[in-house]
DNA sequence: TCAGAACGGAACCGATCAGTACCGTTTGGA
DNA sequence: TCCAAACGGTACTGATCGGTTCCGTTCTGA
């Protein structure tokens, strides 16, 4: 059984998009490297601007379950986001975040395509305050926000030096904040939960 | 005397590039909005890579020399390069780092213009760690890594969050880090080549 | 004063863009 | 077995892409 049209533009889209940008891939080019036919194309998506979207949002819930997966198979504790970074810095077809890429693509803040984005860095920001909240921090809030801003930074940098040096750099700054804000937070153990 | 074509031309350009994107922006556009003939413009410039190229080239040094002056007019201190980001994310046309906007949309990394871009990030880090030298930190080449890093992050997250809050988070996190190392410069004041 | 460089405008090129319409074929469920 | 939905292929639209060519004007320096 073939797999359904739908689903192999989505697949195709998203690996073309996110290895030339969005406004680069052209759908001729989506719909020969899918074996999709232009008339299927446009009866399961009114444009392109809703590929781009439906391909953004199966992006986003399929990368944060993987970094959920990857941050407890490591134990579960907030700095291992950095270690699941490292892993993605490596891969070959690596080119930063799809996300970040869309919002510097789709300069208009109001496009579908943007919010989805933006969207994507609340969502992680809430997950990593919800590590950071069970590792006991006091204000898990605030050093999601100090993470997330190494995360994308750490991302940039890797893009720009196409080695996955940027990761751990990134990680040892947020372990220091880590230390810090534990110390702030010393009204129960000063040593928090394991697995850092 | 009105302005030469090929200057009206690299302005428009730099501004268009910047707020849309640089293959969002067609040449007619350019031509429209800058009011040279096409003509003139090929004239100027062997294609479109070209004057991407040459915008590039010219934002690169005119940002830099913002930046030194900028830090200059705040006492020449490391930390002061986080306030001078904070006043571009406070800019109405602020649309992030065009350096950085440029690796993500010429995804190539061996285009011309991808490779100026890299450039301008290699400059900027050896101009931080300059700073950072002549705040007599040991080891001014890491620190100043972690410190692009930041600003990168910082630019990154302000697009998103279209305030200038991120320079804020990154500066304090960036004291940090200056502090812990300006502690490890004292302590141990006989190691480490040459600092200050 | 005058030649030539620099210039703006417009017509034109082939290629590609997103999107539409119609075709015959394949496929899955009743 | 049969029918309708889903499908792939092709031809086409108007708009726009980057780039070329020619022509008449404006500006400038010797």
């Amino acid at each position: 059984m073939p797999v359904q049209a739908r689903e192999r533009l989505l697949r195709t889209a998203e690996e073309l998009f996110y290895a030339d940008g969005i406004r680069a891939v052209g759908v001729e080019r989506i719909l020969g490297e899918s074996g999709v036919g232009r008339a299927s194309f446009y009866r399961h998506f009114p444009g392109k601007d809703d590929l781009v979207v439906a391909v953004l949002e199966g992006r986003d819930v399929r990368w944060r379950a993987w970094l959920a997966e990857r941050v407890e198979a490591q134990g579960g504790g907030p700095l291992a986001v950095f270690d699941a970074l490292a892993e993605r810095f490596a891969a070959a077809d690596f080119r930063g975040c799809a996300f970040i890429n869309t919002m510097v693509e789709s300069a208009d803040p109001d496009s579908a395509a943007h919010r989805v984005a933006a969207g994507h860095k609340a969502a992680v920001i809430a997950y990593v305050r919800g590590l950071l909240a069970a590792d006991g921090v006091s204000e898990p809030g605030v050093l999601a926000e100090h993470f997330v801003l190494l995360m994308d930074g750490a991302i940039v940098t890797a893009l720009r030096e196409r080695t996955p040096d940027a990761a751990d750099r990134a990680r040892r700054v947020a372990a220091a904040l880590l230390g810090a804000a534990d110390r702030a937070a010393a009204g129960a153990d000063t040593a928090g939960p394991g697995a850092r």
